[in-house]
Formats: structure tokens, sequence, C-alpha cells
DNA sequence: ATGGATGCAAATGATTTGCAGAATG
DNA sequence: CATTCTGCAAATCATTTGCATCCAT
């Protein structure tokens, strides 16, 4: 299973980092990979509250911080809203498009982009870790409207 | 001259608004149209201010809006740094490069990275009004020191 | 003259941090 | 046991807003 992989990835890193597992941590990755994608710290926050009251919401940024670093995790920041936050591991990589609308976020994948973008780099001497693209415009509901 | 473009796009997109023009709103202007690219809000305040010592914080956010809302601006927030406004009108529009390490920007551009975009929305019934592709990595003088 | 624009200071909102106690390896 | 982690509250930091006044049209 797939989640499996990603909690084995996490605590590796944790391990590696002299860093420990605790229960609040566990928690927070669990909410994390549950995610569709795309889920705020405030979700985060509110649903292993569910499960765990006591927990604070430092908590959550600095566990949030800890998936980022171990590059499970991916920060989109877009206007005025607060981060999300998508998982990078588990999931194939896509990008975005992004109705300046109704804020619906379409996933796509292109094979022929992601190869061109690796042949771009290297063009430019530079190594590749991540990329994020995002294409905003209007979907096909709003697209009369604007 | 291109300069002169981008402010007749600015002062015209503010007539239809129904908004005036001020010394300060034209400063702003001034300084964000000579900036290299990537410039922040406070980088803007300190060069306005340098002409016009009188000038609210505030009022560099408030046209900054405009800016953006003119589509002469556009936003790029990385990281926990604070956002950076880049000029869409004069210049090309071009992707980056962003070093993990040094955090320098490369600029890049590539027509068929452009062109497949277009493509990939039109796929998904999606009219595409802007876009935006960050390649994080490492470069050059980096690559070997990671 | 009229309503948008500005400067200032205070407010906001998200994220971060200091600290003392709790928990992990 | 030594250190990391946590919850809480206070602190930060960037950005936004309320208000009285100013100024462009």
């Amino acid at each position: 299973m797939i989640k499996k992989e990603a909690r084995k990835r996490f605590f590796d890193y944790i391990k590696k980092q002299g860093l420990r597992n605790t229960r609040q941590r566990e928690e927070i990755l669990e909410v994390f990979l549950s995610s569709g994608g795309h889920i705020t710290a405030d979700e985060i926050f509110e649903k292993v509250k569910a499960r765990d009251s006591s927990i604070g919401y430092a908590t959550i940024h600095r566990n949030l911080a800890l998936l980022l670093d171990s590059g499970l995790a991916e920060e989109i920041k877009i206007g005025k809203g607060k981060t999300r936050y998508e998982q990078m591991h588990m999931r194939q990589h896509h990008d975005h498009l992004i109705c300046l609308k109704c804020g619906k976020f379409i996933e796509v994948r292109d094979e022929n982009i992601e190869r061109l973008q690796e042949k771009l780099a290297e063009e430019n001497d530079f190594k590749p870790v991540r990329h994020k693209l995002e294409i905003y415009g209007y979907c096909k509901k709003c697209i009369n409207k604007h």
C-alpha cells in the first residue's frame, strides 16, 4: 500500500535527523496522507483535534515543516488565502489549472511538458528537484461569465 | 518605448475603473517599471521614499493591488519570505529556475512548453490567462555543494 | 463639490517562538 | 537521563483597514 511507503519515508527521515516519533506526529501524518490534496494547516488542525482534542495549533505547523523538509509535502500559496499543502510522495506529480472565477483546481499532467522541463533545466546547467506549474484562467463553467 | 506602453495600459485601466491619478501612484508605477523584476513591497517603498519621503507604506500595497488587477504585475510567493512582484506587460513571459541552495533565480523561456500549456488547457475546456512555472533544484555553482 | 486617495496608527491573520512541563529513545 | 516535543500564550511579520484629511476631476 502506498500510504505505508510514505509513512516509512517520513519516519526514516525523522530518524535520520535524530528526531523522535510522537502520538501527535503520527496523527498529523495520518490526516495529511488521507487528505485529498490542497489541505490547509487549519483543516489538518480540525481533523486531528477531532481525534485528540488536546493538540495545539503550533504543533500542526511544526510538523508541517517536517513534512515539507522530508519531501512528502509541497506548499501552494495563491493570492491572499492560507498556504495549502499537497502530497508529493504517494501520488504522481501533477500540475494545476486554476479558475480565476470560481477557484476550482483541475489537476493535469502532460508527459511532454515534464520532459521539456527536464531539458530546459539541463540546458541551464541546473539540476531540477521538483517543479510547480500553475495555469490560471477560466474553467468551462465560468468561461462565459467573466 | 515599452515603458510608455505599460504606463498607458495602467492609466487606461485606472480611468476605466473611475479611479484617479496621483503623484504617489505615478511614482510607484515608475519604480515598479524600472525594477529589474522580483521586487518586494518594501523595496518599492524604500525607492519611492527616496524621492518622496512623505509616502506611506499602505499606499504601496494599495497600488500594488492595482498593478495586479490591471495585469501589469504578477505575484510570486515562495517559502516564508515576502511576496515579490514581477512585470508582466513590458517583458516577455518567462519561467523560473530557482536554486534551493543559494536562492538564485534564473529566467528561462521555452516556446514548446508554452505551446503545450495552451494545448493542455484547451484539452481541459479551460481558457488560460496566464501561468507560472517554477523549477526548483540546484544551480551550477551549488550542484556539488548539497 | 464630491468621492477617491493618502498617511498614520491600529487591526488583522497566518505563522512562529519562548518557556516550562511532558514524553521519547 | 538527556533531549526532543508539546501546549499555551505571547510575539512576529507581512499586509490590510478605519479614519480624518487631502486632492484630483
